[in-house]
DNA sequence: TTTTAATGAGTAACCGGTTACATATTTGAG
DNA sequence: CTCAAATATGTAACCGGTTACTCATTAAAA
């Protein structure tokens, strides 16, 4: 690869001079600037971004921490913070850390160390010590904190829809999945139905998932039809077990909807696919992921953004696993 | 962030000597050593990868570009990348190319910017000067390419095997789904179909689908029930098609397998969740991505490969979108 | 005991950029 | 025409590591 010296060589000037037609700096003469421009693209030179990055001590870099690319509801989210960052030409080093705090500090670190810019993590804990001593900004994602930039869905609020609709359209006795205990907005939805179901004074009961994976998800729908065949209403932990609970319903020869309504979350685009279709609780990812990215840009261009806490909404999204009504 | 001479003050040493004492390199006496350790801790010193990978023109870096991190398919091989990258100290910098040509160039230049040390890529133009001119390795991921490293499924052979079930369970107006033109390995399926049914004599037709997205996947399933109505067997060019064809199917009454049967193509983990569940052919993603950063890893690490052109199998997973036979 | 090899540690150049500073030339106001 | 300001460019230090080289000390072999 050539180097800025070679350039400067071959335009027969300094290498500062070919720093500052480069970056736009400074004063240049205009025989001077395409002498430069030239050579750069005799000698296809492109900076190196390292060097750049060590000078600055910073990089056009961007971290981005997600549970797990392949539970279907994250690489939604990916894909927004991901073109969203292509906008203003930074780059994601990108990592999974399946809720392991462990992980999660390993991506971390290297991420300091390769001198990104900012952060954008979606962790179940905001405050441990990994994020406050960090002198980069920090966005979380799907995960909020009062005192930090965060981008999430209100799930709670999502888990009332989700209770409000399926007792509105006559569910007498539903099954409320509970989620990984650890997972923080599986637990925020969890509440929410939990409240409008109490408040409602209707029969219901929990059902634990101990992860999202999706044998998880096919163990845990057989489970809930043993423990409960008489359930006529499941409000699923999202959206790949609220398919696996339909999927052992039709098995069982449960008719959906009439017998059994089920209520998804997360409104995975799969959902709309399934037959019969899912009604879920719709997050809006790829918005989700596009803010998360503006808000982290944001931060790290200003110093400080207007809004650091973006709640985004969550809609009912009847489909065909609910019963219709008007 | 403290840095070498903070630590070189620290234990009262040249930076040297804790270059040695990091790295394990050259000689350094116990005491010198545990001096050193010890101002590391105290400071929480980890070395700045930056520094590094500039002296040394070679980071901890890879490059991993795939078209389109939301489809599942993809999640799946990124995750076999990053688990194997991980397991030898490797991070990612990732994108999404949408199979553009242009956004493809983009990404592999921003790689080489950062000094990435290898690159792993699924382009429909492996011979492409890009990657030709690179000067670092290249692995081909879910491509072929005679003459570079690559993992990849036997595509045609997959075609065949879908064709060939289809008809052993006793379709005799098969529809093909042809896939989007400048992806290969739609294309090889496709011709791997093609065969089959050619010289079977059955008759069958032949339906375009332009991009793998999944609202295109609705409208494609729809135009299918509409120019061919009578089909009873579709090989669809991927899961989602397949899906999006069922869910077709389904609403528009078909009885499914009985009437007509349905195979997709990638296993991804939603196609057994679906119901009825979906028969297809078996991509092992997680493996082939696992694969891939095994081969370049040896590659780097040796200069070379005992084996370039790793080819994975594919089989036919009987599900219920198909009749039993045995 | 002498000689040589092994061990231990520091100095400084280097990686490829950026930028503060110095210097030279040009321009324009008075 | 003079002189300050604006323009143009080069020199060299710096970012935070790594490593070639040098020198001193110690251990081992002769």
């Amino acid at each position: 690869m050539a180097t800025i010296k070679d350039v400067a060589n071959h335009a027969g000037v300094s290498v500062a001079t070919v720093s500052r037609v480069i970056n736009d700096t400074g004063y240049v003469h205009e025989n001077t600037r395409q002498k430069v421009d030239e050579a750069i693209r005799q000698l296809n030179y492109s900076p190196n971004e390292v060097a750049r990055s060590l000078f600055k001590r910073k990089s056009k870099l961007i971290g981005l921490l997600l549970p797990d690319i392949t539970n279907p509801y994250f690489p939604e989210l990916a894909r927004g913070v991901e073109d969203r960052m292509q906008e203003s030409s930074y780059r994601l080093i990108f990592g999974n850390s399946d809720e392991d705090e462990h992980k999660e500090r390993d991506y971390i670190q290297t991420f300091v160390q390769n001198n990104v810019v900012g952060v954008i993590s979606s962790t179940n804990d905001p405050n441990a010590d990994t994020y406050m001593k960090l002198k980069i900004p920090v966005v979380f994602l799907d995960r909020t904190s009062n005192d930090m930039p965060s981008v999430y869905a209100d799930g709670r609020e999502g888990g009332r829809i989700a209770a409000q609709q399926i007792l509105a359209r006559g569910s007498r006795n539903v099954t409320i999945q509970q989620g990984p205990k650890h997972v923080r907005p599986a637990q925020d939805r969890y509440q929410g139905a939990l409240e409008i179901l109490e408040q409602s004074g209707t029969p219901y009961q929990v059902v634990q998932t101990s992860s999202f994976s999706y044998e998880q998800a096919g163990v845990s729908a057989k489970e809930l039809f043993q423990k409960y065949p008489d359930t006529d209403g499941v409000i699923a932990s999202n959206d790949i077990a609220a398919v696996a609970v339909l999927h052992e319903a039709l098995r069982l020869g449960r008719q959906v909807p009439d017998e059994l309504q089920i209520i998804g979350f997360d409104d995975i685009p799969l959902s709309s696919l399934v037959y019969p279709t899912l009604s879920t609780i719709h997050q809006p990812a790829y918005e989700m992921g596009r803010e998360a990215a503006g808000l982290l840009i944001e931060i790290m261009e200003n110093g400080y953004a207007l809004h650091n806490n973006i709640q985004m909404p969550v809609s009912f999204i009847q489909r065909d696993t609910t019963r219709k009504v008007d």
